[in-house]
DNA sequence: AATAGTAATGCAAACGTTTTCATAAAATTT
DNA sequence: AAATTTTATGAAAACGTTTGCATTACTATT
């Protein structure tokens, strides 16, 4: 009766009731096949009655893993986001792990308030989006040595393991899909790009590939837009009204191309007739627009549960101490989506 | 020399270096006014060259609170639910909590598991979406008699605290709206109802305020969509292609109602001149799509950061051990946005 | 100057587990 | 029947903190 007064059971409370010791009770839950059958039924029995639940903190501070993995992105609320986040957990998931998930709005200081206060819970694993990060940021990850992964970037020379895709690939072939079809009066469209390598590898490989053919735009062309319908749609808008109008519209990201398209239904500028747009990232629902948006097809969830793995992996071999230490890299394919909303530049009427 | 071998540092390290004992350096961060600030300073130095990172597993095990929140939802990948959870997370943040999070693909078994794995993890509180679950799981909850929440939906006699609007009359509403506007021949999509009370008390809503002026839907054209744009493109399309067409449509969320603006873009149904679509949710984007979408607008923001603040408040409360334990329930007040999708029926043509 | 109060610190006992080592009982081998 | 191995269990020492109590050295009050 002293025992459970509105207090959670304990496994000393359970091996009493099972009339064991906590020993027993403890090799029960870890290595069952050391403890008679019979017993280990008794103290089921007890843990039911109870309704005991093992702590994980205090399994934790015998050396073993917390379970948790703690993820941190700039922001969970976008379409891209969101996919990439329930493909790792979903990978993380299934490996037994607990996801911690943090976002920080694109501040790379709160990104390294939310490192440290994963730290202190003793994550076993952490993950981050993209290569652009704090120098307190990598000094921690590198001084606690815990095992880390960057998400959605791929860079051959990152300064930490990466699962991701090549932004200045993507940008390129964006780039030259518009070229190939003719178009020379090329705008841009680009979120902001400081701390957003993401962002940046777009425009420089899209710029690249664009001088390299004699056809970089004015000024005036390449604008810049938040990643959000309603701002891009502004932002694009002010660039119809422009007295000359591009035959091809780039854009950054499909969040933009979709406002972009939609500047242009207002406007009465036909796409594709009138204007190509061609997005990046193929969204969920880019191809369900209508027209249904041309773009560059990024394997979000791909990435997202390939991390996931790999994440697990190098937790996996932290433990072993003959840990290598050597760092992962993988590249995820990106490629063209081609569907309605870019035409060759002489079709256009 | 022989106390940093790769091994993280101590409480007992820390103490060490600076001279004094690790209580002092645990009051140092717990209580600081309790130590002399030459100490604190001593002791910050020490913290600093070792790296030193407090462990809150073994904090959790003095009864404190483990610091974290353990959020399950559906899915992460939509977004509306990125949107809550991204608002939920925010408050809980400020709070000073992380968040633990995991999603159990509507699934009310895997539910049931992700808060046994939560409880072991001794979180501090719980948040839940809908009012939809297991037996097991509202019982883990009452007997653990951890501080519990669920977003998104509202019900005066609901089992647990709740936070969010109600679904019911979202769909009287949206009902009501076409109504008003003259149409009788109302079509309804929505999403499969079983396990989803946000559709059940949605559909349900419609079905009362349509019955209760005899204009109910024939079967044909009360029809289930998957919550997908392409899927809901299709189903809406077979929609179409009936020999009689509806002259409004109510859509169980946005994205449904996004799927049947392309299906009639592309079969030439002009939204809203030869039909009005009526969405429920008001994601985000529904107002900038082409033409913008009417809809009940639901404030996912506002609701997430309620929940989140509320479920800080039930935390502490919870720790008073004066806590009373009632239920608190708030009501988010829905709305009809009138855009541009529907029309009143003398004026289509 | 003696007393009471306050500020700063340390000691040691918790917290809820896991795990090593020891031991008893049972099963197997000689 | 003794010796050996195996199986099942318990005692106790960790793990990294927090905190109640005790102690010391000051400071303020009479």
């Amino acid at each position: 009766m002293a025992s459970k007064q509105g207090n959670k059971a304990d496994i000393v409370d359970v091996a009493r009731r099972a009339g064991v010791s906590i020993s027993t009770v403890s090799r029960s839950f870890n290595h069952p096949n050391l403890v008679n059958l019979a017993t280990r039924k008794k103290i089921e029995k007890s843990v039911k009655a109870l309704g005991y639940i093992r702590n994980r903190a205090a399994q934790a501070m015998h050396g073993r893993r917390s379970g948790t993995i703690g993820l941190i992105v700039p922001t969970i609320d976008h379409a891209i986001f969101a996919e990439v986040i329930q493909s790792f957990s979903d990978a993380v998931d299934q490996a037994g792990f607990t996801l911690l998930i943090a976002s920080h709005g694109f501040d790379l200081e709160r990104e390294y308030a939310v490192l440290r206060k994963f730290l202190e819970h003793r994550v076993d694993g952490v993950a981050l989006i993209g290569l652009d990060h704090s120098e307190p940021t990598f000094q921690l990850l590198d001084q606690q040595a815990v095992p880390v992964i960057s998400i959605w970037n791929y860079e051959e020379d990152s300064r930490i393991s990466c699962v991701g895709a090549a932004n200045n690939e993507a940008g390129e072939l964006a780039a030259r899909h518009v070229l190939d079809l003719g178009h020379r009066r090329i705008a841009l469209v680009f979120p902001k790009t400081v701390g957003n390598d993401r962002a940046r590898g777009r425009l420089e490989g899209a710029l690249t590939q664009l001088r390299r053919q004699q056809a970089e735009p004015p000024e005036a062309w390449t604008i810049q837009a938040p990643y959000n319908i309603a701002e891009a749609k502004e932002a694009c808008g002010a660039l119809f009204d422009l007295p000359e109008r591009p035959t091809a519209l780039l854009c950054g990201n499909d969040v933009i191309a979709q406002g972009a398209i939609y500047a242009a239904l207002q406007r009465g500028v036909q796409v594709p007739e009138d204007l190509s747009v061609l997005g990046i990232g193929d969204f969920k629902g880019s191809k369900e627009m209508e027209p249904p948006l041309t773009t560059i097809h990024f394997p979000a969830e791909e990435i997202g549960g390939l991390a996931g793995r790999e994440m697990c992996d190098l937790i996996a071999q932290s433990e072993d101490l003959k840990s290598t230490g050597h760092l992962v890299r993988k590249k995820c394919q990106i490629s063209l989506a081609e569907r309605a909303t870019c035409l060759p530049v002489r079709r256009l009427r």
